[in-house]
DNA sequence: TGTACATCAGTGAACGCGCGTTCACTGATGTAC
DNA sequence: TGTACATCAGTGAACGCGCGTTCACTGATGTAC
């Protein structure tokens, strides 16, 4: 039980270390990655520079953890739009929001694929619990295995690229909202490499 | 005319832009972009750490310099494997050599893509002059104009992505070397979005 | 129910770091006459 | 051919910066008995 509604602070923080992540993530909804600092963000929770430490051995950690979030959160926004009984919609559906977390979350999104892969997590090689487990799954459906992997390939690259030059500014989705260049690119590559739409 | 064969070194330089240039493309083949140091650049090219700053207005400069001489690099490796009258072989030889060069030179090839996309500028904008230049030149004699902008875009993405993954370790070139990899999926994207081979 | 004690989660001061950059300066070079 | 002088390309010392992190410490908490 935790006295986390009075305006005064007790000694222990209690949620530091979500807290950190937290503003982390919001920190870089405006600010660089390279600009956000541990003694900032340890001055919003309120703590003295030196209690993350607590709970992360050091600043890659955090950042990790927050790269760690920003799947978490990519995922759920994929699942929200899955559809096991229509694969290849779901494939359209997932490059739109794809696409439209990257641009959306440009900072974010650059953490996220920034550092070093995360190391094999309980938390993230679950295949279906992965944002690219559910690229396979769905894929999987609508593409003969000797093929599957090239495919799966080719859409991760497309995607990844895709939103990376949005990101940079060196493409510029003329008129339409990223999402709906994502799910065109989409929707031709998968008649391409697929097949037409039954 | 320098006496550059001197091992006695002048006061004046003489070769300064262009050797902390070279000097940086150097040091990025082991080094990454965040610890190159206009300092140890300077140290290295014999001059004091202030220096540079006759040829370049600060650091950035100095690097979008850098990136603009990788792009150059780029074009130079891709014009050796065009081919005016084979377009579609000239895309797929693009293909492997751009995912070679970004697989080979991943520091180099970070900078070029990490800051602002270069301002437009006499040596980069003339479109046969461009990278991208190149890429569109080709398409464009194999796809008609209602797809050609969706079709260059889906390739660009496709390269881009597809190096930025294998550059940043998160897929792996399995047994192949990376240029076939990336000449393999533009021959499956090509023939998906141009139609079969003739 | 109380108490002792291990453990956990904070504090606060200080430091090393090496970078980019400022400043005022000086040596070398090219050119007009 | 010489000379005066503007301009160019260097020097060298110093600084501010704010970060990540170390260190030794202390307050709070949970648990065994």
């Amino acid at each position: 039980m935790y006295a986390m509604s009075t305006s005064k602070r007790s000694y222990h923080h209690g949620q530091l270390r979500q807290t950190l992540v937290d503003l982390a993530l919001e920190a870089l909804e405006t600010t660089d990655p390279e600009a956000v600092t541990l003694r900032g963000l340890a001055e919003q929770a309120g703590v003295s520079s030196m209690a993350p430490y607590r709970h992360f051995q050091d600043k890659a950690a955090l950042m990790q953890a927050v790269a760690v979030a920003g799947f978490t959160e990519l995922r759920n926004r994929l699942r929200v739009v899955d559809d096991a009984d229509n694969p290849r919609r779901a494939l359209v559906a997932f490059a739109g929001v794809y696409v439209r977390f990257a641009y959306g979350r440009p900072r974010l999104y650059r953490v996220m694929f920034g550092g070093p892969p995360p190391t094999p997590d309980e938390s993230l090689t679950e295949d279906e619990t992965t944002v690219y487990g559910l690229f396979t799954l769905r894929l999987g459906q609508i593409v003969e295995p000797p093929r599957r992997e090239e495919v799966l390939l080719t859409c991760w690259s497309l995607l990844h690229g895709l939103s990376s030059l949005l990101i940079s500014g060196r493409i510029r989705s003329a008129g339409a909202a990223p999402e709906q260049l994502g799910e065109r690119l989409a929707r031709t590559a998968l008649a391409g490499l697929v097949g037409p739409e039954r």
